[in-house]
DNA sequence: TCCAGGGCTGAGAAGCTTCTGAGAGAGCCT
DNA sequence: AGGCTCTCTCAGAAGCTTCTCAGCCCTGGA
């Protein structure tokens, strides 16, 4: 489960980033608005945090921005100061929820769990994902190819979850290095090639049928 | 995914290139008007970026002759400063789209994958090309005659696809080399004979009847 | 029937992409 | 510390795609 936070200041953002990841929450952050604005567009993010006050672009600019390049993330907004945020304009804007500082983190998770809550009813996304004999339950991140369980490391598993979203669809290497390692991360794509390698002795070993399939050139997909 | 640019300032027309070509799109460059109308009249592109300020007829010429010649890819037009552009006048030439100099990369991308994914949903119709019993499906870049699933290469798909869009119309080995392997390829047209010989012994082979025609001295089609 | 130009195809070179084994480094548990 | 797992990098092997070339075949006109 990736996050995107958006803040300017280096101790908020930090303080924000050990919190959630302490929470299991995989959390990418962007130092000022443009950055922001473009990593929301690189790497589809199951929710962004979106300080107001930023250099560059501010939180309003780059929510408006988001919404019109048809980011569809729920977007939780952070202001400074009680009056500074018009929650007329934040909801012109596309936000979905907003946060007034200083908040204590336990009310930022219960915020941030009720937008995810929502935003799984609205897209009926359910918690295991099925793709032919294979199963994959997100919640206790296990997976089951027909009688056998596979145990998955964690790397393992966000990569077989991208491709198990969207069965038969391909994915180039760069959006799963996107998606699951992050926006930022920098090394080559090789590294999706070796995960992929121990995907199928995993998953697809023994089996009559690769489900793991490599389209030459494009990427790769899960046999629909 | 082939694009076309028309922009005049050679600075901007190879930023942009180099910039969309490492984003995985084909990009042609045309540096004036006249030539722009004519690429794009000559080539089926997924999306036009279409520069107002242009010697020869400008921006706006260009976009009301292209949809007058029935052109329908989606133009996104780009202004020089703020105010020059009438954004009723470009609506009326056609365009879907505008953005004012200077816009940073991302948002330039941002506004092209917005165009792109609004006109495949305009057009989900045009998304799956049907032949007799092949179909050639663009989103996953899958191709099936019968129930066999046929598997391609980027080459072998491309030139189908173009095939495939206008079934019984002749194309001749000139017009399929500057579609598919783009107006700047040098090489002989033998080339597309060998992909005819292709796809035939994949799309055609153990098949009743042959879909892909040649028509001597004039190019190939395919069966309508 | 013969001929010339057009079309077809097998072979293979070149270049790129993908796969995989080996191993380094970080973190954690005993 | 030592062992273990997980993650990532690297480099060479293997595989695939693309294109060219040469030689043969086919077609249509004289």
């Amino acid at each position: 489960m990736r996050l995107l936070v958006v803040e300017d200041e280096p101790n908020v953002a930090s303080a924000l980033q050990g919190g959630l990841t302490a929470e299991g929450f995989n959390v990418d952050v962007a130092n000022d608005g443009d950055t922001g604005f473009w990593m929301a567009t690189e790497h589809d993010y199951r929710l962004i945090i979106l300080d107001v006050m930023l250099p560059g672009r501010n939180g309003y600019e780059v929510c408006r921005d988001l919404r019109a390049a048809q980011i569809q993330s729920p977007i939780l907004m952070l202001t400074a100061k009680d009056g500074e945020y018009d929650q007329a304009e934040g909801l012109d804007t596309g936000a979905d929820d907003y946060l007034v500082k200083p908040f204590s983190f336990v009310v930022l998770l219960a915020h941030i769990r009720a937008l995810l809550r929502r935003s799984t009813e609205d897209s009926n996304i359910t918690d295991v994902l099925v793709a032919g004999d294979m199963e994959l339950d997100r919640s206790t991140r296990r997976c089951r190819r027909g009688e056998n369980v596979v145990e998955l490391t964690n790397r393992e598993f966000d990569l077989l979850e991208v491709l198990a979203a969207h069965p038969g669809q391909v994915f180039s290497k760069d959006h799963l290095l996107s998606q699951v390692w992050g926006p930022t991360f920098d090394g080559g794509t090789n590294v999706v090639e070796v995960y992929i390698g121990y995907l199928r002795r995993k998953v697809d070993r023994g089996s009559q049928r690769a489900r793991i399939e490599t389209v030459h050139g494009h990427g790769y997909r899960l046999a629909p």
